[in-house]
This record gives C-alpha cells, structure tokens and sequence, in this order.
DNA sequence: TCATTTAGTTGCAATTTGAGATTATCTGGT
DNA sequence: ACCAGATAATCTCAAATTGCAACTAAATGA
C-alpha cells in the first residue's frame, strides 16, 4: 500500500515518472527495433529532413558533436541511414534514411503510439490534454533564458 | 522562435522537463549545500526517521546497496549524519542527522520550496493543482505492477 | 601558396555504476 | 558448544558512457 510519493516535490515527481516511463519503454524500443530511443529520434530527424547534415544533426539534437558522430555511425552500421558526399563541399556528408530505415522508424512510429496510451492509461482524455498542454507551457518555460536567470537571481539573492 | 518540441511524444515532453528541471536544480543544490539532491533525499529520510538503517534506506529508495553505502559514507563524511552501531545487532548500523545535517535539510527544504515558485511561475494555481494530481496519479502507475504488465502484454502481441 | 578556419572523427581519460567477492555477525540445528 | 548457512554492509573491479582535446581532411582567403 505504499505509494511511490506523498507530498513529494514536483521535480521528484517529474522525475520519477519520467524516469520510469522511459526506461521501460527503452527497453521495448530496442528489443523490438535495435535501437534505443535516442537513435530513433536521430533517425527520425533525417527521415524528416533528407539531406541534412552532421552538423544540423548535432545542432537540433544537442548532443555532443562526438556523441553525435557515434550516433550515426551505429544507424549507419544497422543500414538505417547512408551517407552521401557534398557535391558542394568534400567535408560535409548528407543523411539519408535507407528503406529498412524507413521501416524502422515506422515500427517505432506506431509502438510509441501505443505505449504512449499504455502510460496515460489512467488518465481521462481531458486529463490528457490538459497534461500536454501544461508540459507545453513548461518545457518552453525550463528551456528558456528568463528561467535560466530567474535561477541566477535566486542563487545571488540566497548567497548575497 | 524555435519551440523545444512541437507535436513530440509525452514521455519526450516529460524528459525535457524533468531533466532540465533538476539538472539545474542539482546544481544549485551543489552550491548551496555542498550536496546532491539524491545525498539530500537520503538526508531527509535519515531526519524523518531517526535511528533507520542501511537496508530500509536502500529498501525505499531503490538505490543498489553499494551505492547506498557510497551516498552514506559522503553524507558521514560531510558530518551531516552519525552511525551507531545497533543493540541488538552488531551487524547493523543506525543513521541520525547531526546538527548540521538538520541545518543543510532546513536549508535545502526552503531552496527546493522557492525553486519549485520558480519552476511552476508559468502556471496558476489550479493548472499545478492538476498536474500535481497527474503526475501523483502517473507515478502510482508507472511504478506499478499492472504498468509492466500492460507492457509485457504489448510486446508479447507485438511479437507473438 | 601558406595560414586559418571549419567539418567531422578518434583516442583517451574521468566518472559512474553494478555485480560479485569479502568480512563480520547472527541464527538454528545438532 | 560448534558448525553451516543466512544476512548486513563494504569493497573491488570491470564495463559503459561521455566529454574534451587532439587529429585529419578540406575549404577559404590573403
């Protein structure tokens, strides 16, 4: 009869389901695709916007530009993606999802859908869009520089 | 004008948010109080029940024991905890917050209440009435048995 | 043509963490 | 009383992850 949290903190909260959530389904994710969340959602991006860039890749996503080569490399290994030269610049490569990648992404496209109504499962669907629509409005909020600098004065407010 | 996600999943939305909410929060956390918010849960368990032990605090947290024993030996090292050999059981130890250590809790309980103004600035009291009922609802499923089995069943469909 | 900048990769080292061995202690059966 | 497990907690070690910085290759521009 223990619940997992009380009066715990929102964060805590955040954090506990999040954490939970994506550990599973990352588990599912790789046993039924091979490849782990954040592959897919790089996959996923270049099935998007054919022709991008490492760079672009790197830029949108926020991974380290070492990560991001590691990344690709693996969807290259798998044959989700191919690489092509720039004919513009021998530098650069441009990304292209292969038809098995496309196939995967497809597979991972509808077994997202369905574990995303397995998570919300105990939530009405107005419960659901107000849900969204709240982590909407926070995830703009914690991404952006006047939460950063909220912190910051809150920082040097306690300390000064 | 970039938003940080348009029509994204739950569980990304989910991810945003909680990651930037405490990476940041840590951080301050860090600063502060010279610990980490996963030092400082186990802190406030070890003043919420004076004289608990290695085991339950392993037990309620999940944390794996050697880890345990790491946050321990940090916390014990920083004097913000005492361990004294059980009665009963001189295998076992009980934990007690120091004066210090009942310090950095208070100290660290009034940051997280004013991090979490913070946090939440974006929306009205009823909107973070209904995430808190969310997200409390959230976490009881995730973490709940019924959960990994509604997602054994998925993949077991999906495969079989 | 040479110096500088840019694209992407790779080697390396720091960090984190978990599994399993280890030590110390307890409990129960004979 | 003694021995054979069980149990509490720690510690060692190895695997995984990741970022930084060095590196290669190609473009740019003076």
């Amino acid at each position: 009869m223990d619940k997992p949290f009380k009066n715990e903190r929102l964060t805590y909260k955040l954090n506990i389901v999040a954490q939970q959530a994506i550990t599973a389904n990352d588990a599912i994710f790789f046993q039924e695709t091979g490849c782990h969340i954040r592959d897919l959602r790089v996959l996923r991006l270049i099935d998007d916007t054919p022709g991008t860039t490492f760079a672009e890749i790197a830029k949108i996503t926020g991974f380290e530009r070492s990560l991001t080569s590691r990344i690709l490399q693996n969807l290259i290994g798998s044959r989700l993606i191919t690489r092509e030269n720039s004919t513009e610049d021998a530098r650069v490569f441009l990304l292209f999802t292969t038809g098995k990648g496309k196939e995967v992404r497809q597979v991972a496209r509808r077994l997202s859908d369905r574990l995303e109504v397995i998570l919300t499962d105990p939530l009405s669907s107005q419960e659901l869009r107000a849900l969204n629509e709240i982590l909407e409005r926070l995830g703009n909020w914690v991404t952006s520089e006047d939460y950063s600098q909220a912190l910051d004065r809150e920082v040097n407010k306690a300390s000064g």
